[in-house]
DNA sequence: AGGGATTGGTTATATACAATAACGATATCG
DNA sequence: CGATATCGTTATTGTATATAACCAATCCCT
């Protein structure tokens, strides 16, 4: 989030020098109560927390997830992973085959059906996956710490009923 | 968003056949009570909803808020556009190019800086601009009527508390 | 049991979006 | 005047997301 304010830093132009009226603080206008823009804002600010706060086991946010939920639920099918994290099929082939290649990940055939993959973490993809929550932990205190604990609560929730489907 | 439950329309076994235990329901852990991954769907889903209600005059939201700034601050120059947004200036050519060719905004020489450019909209793109301003307030409520009329006020205070620095 | 339709996984490809490097023209500062 | 910084631009890169087409395996229906 960049205020008005902020732009002084950006501005080459000094106190010193009378400049045209009040065009030195550009009007926002209603933005800042646009729930899209605040939301948008938001998002990228949270998601550079993010990248910041995992980068120690180099995880993006996406690959997080896959890791979670692979590891709750040993044995899923790629599909299955998709279409409970809401990836598309033809996007997830890279991002696994990245997490494999990282030896995070395994590939191993499914017992049921010949085509589909039954997908588990390795040793390392466990031990790693641990140290990302911790780190994931700490950063959702920091956020946590924005807002209040029961700001938290009903932020979580408020998001929530905005993406649901009505 | 899309629920364990949905899963079952992208799944090729069936009732009749044995699942192993309670596989059918992918385990999401604790990610929908995850600050970063709720944010981010809420965020895809307005987005998309944006897109949607735009259609109309085919803006996308930043389009749309870079013809809200330079409606409100006549004249501006385009780094000043870039740093009240929080866009890069370089990324900000192709997109301004973009309203140009469609007739909705135009570059004029500066009066006091031969190397910037004065930004305004045309007759065209302030009738543009009104239009998007209608069909946003309608997005505005449709939003709003998911999470309430206080719940929006609440949503929108946490949210900038989210993305501010600290 | 056979044959059409469907699904799981993959490749290739296209589009959108954000970030970096370098450049010419102009403006500012000492 | 000369060093330095800024405005706008181009070119390029990386990331995220979406589409089309494909093979092999499975399902469904008669």
């Amino acid at each position: 989030m960049r205020s008005a304010r902020d732009r002084s830093v950006c501005d080459g132009r000094r106190d010193a020098q009378p400049v045209p009226d009040d065009e030195h603080a550009v009007d926002l206008g209603p933005l800042d109560d646009f729930i899209g823009y605040v939301l948008r804002r938001a998002w990228l600010r949270v998601s550079a927390d993010f990248q910041a706060a995992l980068r120690e086991v180099d995880l993006k946010p996406t690959q997080f997830t896959v890791l979670l939920i692979i590891g709750r639920n040993v044995g899923l099918s790629q599909s299955e992973v998709c279409s409970a994290l809401g990836i598309q099929k033809t996007n997830f082939v890279p991002l696994l085959n990245e997490l494999v290649r990282r030896g995070l990940a395994e590939r191993r055939p499914a017992a049921s059906d010949r085509r589909s993959h039954a997908l588990h973490l390795t040793p390392e993809g466990e031990a790693l996956l641990e140290r990302a929550m911790t780190l994931h932990a700490a950063l959702e205190e920091r956020l946590t710490a924005r807002v209040g604990k029961r700001g938290r609560e009903k932020l979580i929730e408020l998001l929530h009923r905005l993406s649901r489907t009505d």
